[in-house]
DNA sequence: TTCATTTCTTAACCTAGGTTAATGCATAAC
DNA sequence: GTTATGCATTAACCTAGGTTAAGAAATGAA
């Protein structure tokens, strides 16, 4: 089980590769996100320590995410097909889960619930990135975010 | 292996129950959808022949989704733990994989996008459900739907 | 069949959030 | 130190898509 250190801005996998592994976070953070047609950046999700990130590993299907280091980290990687580590279904369906709900607060929830719910949810992540990065994982733009910030956007 | 015979309109699984079961449908179609705090009906996913429809089986997380047919279907009904199944993981990474692209979509495509994106992606269950369900499964209205068949709204 | 309910579309109007651009701060590079 | 680059905020303006409402078409119930 080898752990590797990774310096802030490290690039570890980058989108269309065929091999992807996984990273388990020991420490620091790392995020993976994708960049869509427009060039425009779009963050998937966060890995603090004791998280775990991955894209598409086990398919054959190309990865479509970047995943690099938002801070020094040490990442535990693991090469093996995550299909063949049958006693570990159970963060699959964990991590489904969540994906489910981040669809849901898509298409059911406003910018502002959405931020509310990433602050209750990741209380430890808001200090630790730029505001940018937060927008990005909200899916709105940075002035949207300080509009909503200052009060200038207010639910109903 | 038991099969079971659903209705149309026949519901299947109801939010907040806490022992849910994995459907494999094998003939008809079922749509598991759930319903925000304004009363709002948002369909997650649509399962047509062949497809397998889940919500938080195997973790403690009660159900968030109902699940009911649109079709009279034939199911297959799972009770099994979908921990305890060892041997398909492979479906679980691909649902990953369905979902995560379904986030990417909702984060960075317009509806008019996404709109392709679906009947490209599921040509045949177009015409089986009602424009109000395409809608609903976007994340826009009925109304933006039709404003987008009808060529009023439109991409730059 | 008839009446009722739902579905789809259109139109007028509205708003959450995007775009563009300017300003003040931090970092980082030299 | 100075200069440059990136970050956050604000403001003016814009647009995708929401809301409300109304009419036509389809579906269902009795």
């Amino acid at each position: 089980m080898k752990s590797r250190r990774v310096k802030k801005g490290e690039m570890l996998q980058k989108s269309g590769e065929l091999r992807s592994r996984i990273y388990v976070v020991q420490s620091g953070l790392l995020r993976s996100y994708l960049i869509d047609e427009k060039g425009k950046e779009h963050i998937f999700m966060f890995a603090p320590e004791g998280w775990v990130i991955a894209d598409n590993t086990g398919t054959e299907i190309p990865t479509t995410l970047f995943i690099d280091a938002l801070e020094d980290s040490i990442v535990q990687v693991r090469e093996k097909d995550i299909t063949k580590e049958h006693q570990n279904v159970t963060p699959l369906v964990k991590r489904l889960s969540v994906l489910q709900k981040r669809v849901v607060m898509l298409m059911s929830s406003s910018a502002i619930d959405r931020y509310e719910d990433f602050i209750a949810t990741y209380p430890n992540i808001v200090q630790r990135v730029p505001q940018r990065m937060i927008a990005s994982y909200l899916g709105i733009t940075p002035e949207a975010l300080s509009k909503i910030k200052s009060g200038k956007l207010r639910n109903i």
